[in-house]
DNA sequence: CTCTGCTATGACAACGTTGTCAATGGGGCT
DNA sequence: AGCCCCATTGACAACGTTGTCATAGCAGAG
């Protein structure tokens, strides 16, 4: 593999010069530059980053672990979200997926303290508490989509509030007045936190959610969940007051109540609205009616946590409590005001 | 951060006799080695790998490059593969997504260089040909899902013909005779393949493929692919002489089958049995009917391409014909026999 | 007792790069 | 002419590790 030496060489030049001007120090007349550029393009020069980081002490990899996101799909827009920001920095990372198991992660702590990464990311599937237990490992450290309790790190999350609120105000502007909530893992601190939302939005309609329309559609500890939201939204729509409209937890939850509506003779969104959560693509494009849902912003997520851990890699203060990234409408078939009775 | 030295410093030997006891030869008498341990313990001590990759000159790492395989959920499959099987030989990954963007591969493989990476994995969304330009990568590269037709790669691919196979077979066998197909995109050679095996199957029960139950349900070029299974199934649904069953290119398309069949009053599976291809659980186990498919074992690839790149890296010689990973059958609710008519 | 052979350890250089500092030389100023 | 200054370049060391080779010490053979 071709050296800055080898370069220096052929070119008659010293080493130093050559790295002068692969590093862009203006202090290198025009013509040496020129000369030097013409060889390494010729010989196919490429700097070593192992070498470069040993000298400098710093290093251009950042570390991204998580749980086991591998299996959301769209979690992967975390993914493509990070990378797009490390690439303008001209940073790379080292990926690694936990699958939430206690060992493999320290195991990964430990290799991202090996290889000297200045920093690393923590991603979850869903959003939830994680206690970090990363002693091997000395950076700075972003959790997204999740939090620790003792707020050591910084964070950035959805904006599950907001987003609880602007599904229930998008059904409630259209004239619903009776919504079920076929709701996400209530053991999920986000299921609160859209609660929270959806109670305000009909708080400011003057109205109160009926709690005898609401039912988890998904049960069961983090990694051995299921969902229930066919059963719970078949009950919902056999009742003798169905709602005019159903607020989904996410959109496979969706996919089953639209599942249950078909089996009742009930036509999506003529007899029922259905509003779903996380923007699946693969779902709500697919679907027909196509879903209208509020967006997890997974790609936002990412970028903005790997803007905050540049920050702190350069030293700089980032906001002590968690970023939060807004959910946004996206509108599509399955609503429409209800039909007058 | 600790280094070497103040290991060795602390304990009173050579620098070389620390780097033996954790490199663990054998050459160390046994008391030293307990004291150097504990130390290492103590101190925290965990060895530079860009140090060592300088000084060993071979590199722990590889690189992973993907195209668009970021839109797709369960191709992250293959990451989680690969990494699986990293992670027992004690590698590490670099990832990144290029989009599709020729400017970008050529910028991540140079990076791939930079760091030396001891081989690289291409995925692609799609099972596909592609063409390889990593001039600026000189060591071994495997593909994922995509082959290049000069075959200068290796390369591991669906088994695609007997996927197909095996979604017509488990048709045929239950007693379907008129089947239509919803298939995927033209312009990928899965979808040849793919007919190929379900012909096959068609010929060993001595039938014939009906050409107008045949319909493409995904048009457009890669990346500006567009579902049109929903209209194409309509179609089949109202002719006259309707199929009792579809095969679908994927799952996406099942869903839409699904959406047309609900339509038009249609139920799944009793009056029409519908199987899909992929296996991608936010929709095959969140459907109602769940739905019956062909697995793409995306996590199987992943692993077999890290075995060949392994291989490779290591001097082996590799088959030199694409290696083919088999698509399973999986049972769920969306097929049964046909009604007697 | 000397010599051989082995075990255990260390000194030193080198991997490829860049920071530090020094050297060279030409141009402009007094 | 003499001087200084600045632009350009290079020599050298160092980052943290490990390969090579040398050395010390000791046991056993002769």
């Amino acid at each position: 593999m071709t050296t800055l030496k080898d370069v220096a060489k052929r070119g008659g030049v010293s080493a130093k010069t050559v790295s002068r001007v692969v590093n862009r120090d203006p202090m290198v007349s025009d013509e040496t530059r020129a000369a030097i550029l013409r060889l390494v393009d010729e010989l196919g020069y490429i700097p070593n980053d192992a070498a470069r980081q040993m000298r400098t002490q710093n290093s251009r990899t950042i570390g991204f672990l998580t749980d086991v996101i591998a299996t959301t799909p769209y979690s992967v827009d975390i993914v493509r979200g990070v990378q797009e920001e490390l690439r303008t920095e001209g940073r790379t990372m080292l990926i690694a997926n936990s699958g939430g198991m206690a060992d493999q992660e320290a195991e990964y702590w430990r290799m991202f303290r090996a290889q000297r990464a200045a920093g690393a990311l923590y991603a979850t599937m869903f959003h939830r508490a994680v206690e970090i237990n990363a002693v091997e490992f000395t950076g700075p450290v972003v959790l997204v989509n999740c939090f620790d309790s003792l707020h050591r790190f910084a964070a950035v999350l959805p904006d599950d509030v907001t987003g609880g609120y602007t599904q229930a105000k998008h059904l409630l502007d259209m004239g619903h007045r009776r919504i079920g909530l076929v709701s996400i893992n209530p053991i999920l601190r986000a299921e609160g936190l859209r609660r929270e939302g959806i109670d305000r939005a009909h708080g400011e309609a003057r109205l109160e959610l009926d709690n005898k329309l609401v039912r988890p559609g998904m049960l069961g500890s983090i990694g051995a969940e299921r969902l229930v939201a066919y059963e719970a939204s078949l009950e919902l729509l056999k009742g003798k007051k169905r709602p005019t409209a159903i607020i989904c937890g996410h959109d496979q939850i969706a996919l089953q109540v639209m599942s249950a509506a078909a089996e009742l003779g009930l036509r999506v969104p003529d007899d029922l609205s259905i509003i779903g959560y996380d923007d699946q693509l693969t779902i709500t494009e697919a679907l027909r009616p196509a879903l209208t849902t509020v967006a997890l912003p997974y790609y936002e997520m990412g970028r903005t946590a790997t803007l905050l851990l540049n920050d702190l890699i350069a030293g700089k203060k980032v906001p002590n409590q968690p970023v939060l990234v807004a959910c946004p409408l996206v509108t599509r078939q399955s609503c429409r005001p209800p039909k007058p009775n």
